[in-house]
DNA sequence: CAGTGGTCTAGACCACCTG
DNA sequence: AGGTGGTCTAGACCACTGC
């Protein structure tokens, strides 16, 4: 069995509540046994799920549920969009695309730190509203590299651009460097996001890569400091 | 050998530039080969490597250095103060304490969401100010719970207290989780960061638990919004 | 000291990229 | 097709926790 439905089984066994009542899982023995599955499948996907903080391991003691785990937050550590960062909450979200354009990479607004691309590399450059349960929630501005986002129309920007990418045009996702910090707001940000100039900001910096290292997205984005908060967990090595 | 020992090992090779002219390492049979090593050693190694955000593998074709790699910033993912986070860069750290005492839980200014101790337990409460370059960097607001932090002081709080718990109380830390949002900062503590009131400020709400799961400390930490900027690195899954 | 998780070995086969 | 990383097996022993 491979590891990955074997995560979303066992997830399933503890969001069921299978575990509660003693706040531990069985150990590794045990559950080897019950879900037939080798020590190695089954280390893999206890592994992921204590990189989500949803289960702590002790070694010599057992396999803990992490209780109070943190619900309602975004998650910094997923990478797709808030379609899927909001699970957990049901809320509804809305898209207003501000604008969508063709653009050369000379002209961009801004440049990821050291990234060496050709001035005439053609881009897209979306600007979009994002709004949560009617609120104003966070102004995105990305860049798509064309060479690898081949094609973006209005249609599709109003809606998760990252599962038009994934599904459709069957990219290849890898991994994502993030820059966070907190601005004062431009006007025209500030104007969208309901707030006034020089207020907070959460600005998050996102640099997506395809598995195959290649840079196809970097994006700026604009929270509103109010509405916003994000969720991470960590090991300490 | 200890896959730890062999992280340190190859972290060096590749920072003293081994393998800076083709941009890439050479394929795990001949690594397994030159540094007399399992592949179990191996993999373990890389993937504490891909995660730190230094290399990315693709599968049918090598392992690769990331260029670019972000320095100069704080990495959300290292969880044990200013001293460890800065490495990359050298900058001179200046403690201030603002205050230090002994509390009663029910006293606390703020408390974890869904944190349930008894009323009586008896905290460590510091407020400390800390500079980089003489710059005020961040105000750090945090709790120490006594049964398991059992003795601080003036004088080791002016140093790391993270240092201090490891090397010299040897708790053994696990995980941490961490909220991070803006704020507008408060006259008390924009006094100490040398802004005003109602300024903006990148707040970090930290809970650090040991390697038993049991929580240890959390914080409260107001960076400065114009000195402070985070990175972190995430895999798409 | 019994039982637990952590590390390690030595293989095998699969999935994917590249020439 | 050959070579690369990803997954998997079936063990062994080590390190730690808790009774």
């Amino acid at each position: 069995m491979k590891y990955e439905a074997f995560v979303e089984l066992l997830e399933q066994d503890i969001n069921n509540g299978r575990y509660d009542q003693d706040g531990k899982l069985p150990s590794e023995d045990v559950l080897i046994e019950s879900y037939q599955v080798t020590r190695y499948t089954l280390r893999k996907a206890i592994a992921f799920l204590v990189e989500r903080g949803q289960l702590y391991q002790v070694q010599g003691s057992g396999i803990y549920l992490r209780r109070r785990a943190k619900k309602g937050y975004f998650n910094l550590d997923d990478t797709q969009g808030i379609t899927s960062e909001s699970r957990g909450i049901n809320q509804n979200v809305e898209t207003k695309v501000v604008s969508l354009e063709e653009i050369q990479f000379k002209d961009a607004a801004f440049v990821p730190e050291g990234l060496s691309l050709s001035p005439e590399t053609i881009l897209y450059f979306v600007k979009r509203l994002r709004l949560l349960d009617g609120k104003p929630f966070v102004v995105e501005h990305s860049y798509y590299i064309k060479s690898l986002v081949p094609y973006l129309n209005h249609e599709i920007v109003e809606q998760s651009i990252f599962h038009y990418l994934k599904e459709v045009v069957k990219l290849k996702f890898g991994f994502a460097d993030k820059i966070i910090r907190t601005e004062k707001l431009t006007q025209e940000v500030a104007t969208l996001l309901e707030l006034k100039k020089d207020d907070p900001t959460l600005v998050i910096i996102d640099e997506a890569y395809l598995s195959n290292g290649a840079l196809f997205n970097y994006s700026k984005l604009y929270y509103h400091y109010e509405n916003s908060e994000f969720f991470m967990h960590a090991t300490m090595k």
